[in-house]
DNA sequence: TATTGTTATACTCTATAACTATA
DNA sequence: TATAGTTATAGAGTATAACAATA
């Protein structure tokens, strides 16, 4: 059993709904700055695991991204298809396959990061200078946060 | 031409990519803290719309939904059946009609935001007490970047 | 004649069931 | 006999085109 959780007072259940709600929307609103419109989610998402996982078999891919084998049989065949992963043999059980991602899906993940990232920048530009000191604090222990 | 924005430095930019990732990825766990998985993302939407902007008509909804509207008249009529939503007569244009949410609705809803702020809150109390309060501190920013 | 909303129809995405190849 | 992946088929969800009612 992990460690015991402190328990929040009503203070910080006021702040936790606000960083829901901010949270939220603003990642309603990142979606939208998309740098390919040909790429469906689901398809988006694969190359995102890809990349944080590395290669991976369509198995382990559907369960990483709770959708059934057949499915991903699909949007696997689709990556492929536009020259975004590479299908190769599993060197010990020729039963599966090894999915991997190509150069082409790494630059086009980083222009999506950058196209977002400018966004964003452009939108914190409109804070005032303490306001963007406490985000800047506050970005590492976001990132903890969505990691636990 | 709203005020000029300022420019990041080399920091910044590394705190909004901070931010970026973080922001897609707790919203990414969010979303799967469903109440109600009788109901579609994009039931689900155009009710959180709804309760944002009050009642509206299904043109209106469809435009800030990013649907084409016959989607829209489905997606109404769903909610109708559901007992999610009623639908009234315009007052001034007999072509349209008004889409108004019912207090079952907004009871889900309000179901809903607890859900996800117990689950958020319980995630918070695994942060340290000076890591909290940089968050604590942060919550109203984050909004306000969010509405920009 | 333009606009709001709906109906008819096709396409995309995903799921379940059945099949093939390998362990 | 069990498992990885694919093929066949059906069910949501959305879009485009054509239509009805009102402005």
């Amino acid at each position: 059993m992990p460690e015991l959780s402190r328990t929040l007072d009503p203070d910080d259940n006021a702040a936790v709904n606000s960083l829901r709600s901010a949270v939220m929307r603003l990642s309603r609103r990142l979606k939208h700055q998309r740098v390919d419109e040909s790429l469906s989610p689901a398809e988006m998402s694969v190359l995102g695991t890809l990349a944080r996982c590395g290669s991976a078999t369509p198995g382990e891919l559907a369960r990483k991204e709770h959708v059934q084998p057949p499915s991903m049989t699909r949007i696997v065949a689709l990556l492929e298809g536009k020259g975004l992963v590479v299908l190769e043999p599993h060197p010990e059980d020729r039963r599966q396959k090894v999915v991997r991602q190509t150069e082409q899906a790494e630059a086009m993940l980083e222009e999506s990061r950058r196209k977002r990232n400018a966004w964003l920048a452009e939108l914190a530009g409109q804070l005032d200078e303490d306001e963007w000191a406490t985000l800047r604090a506050a970005a590492p222990v976001l990132e903890k946060l969505a990691h636990l």
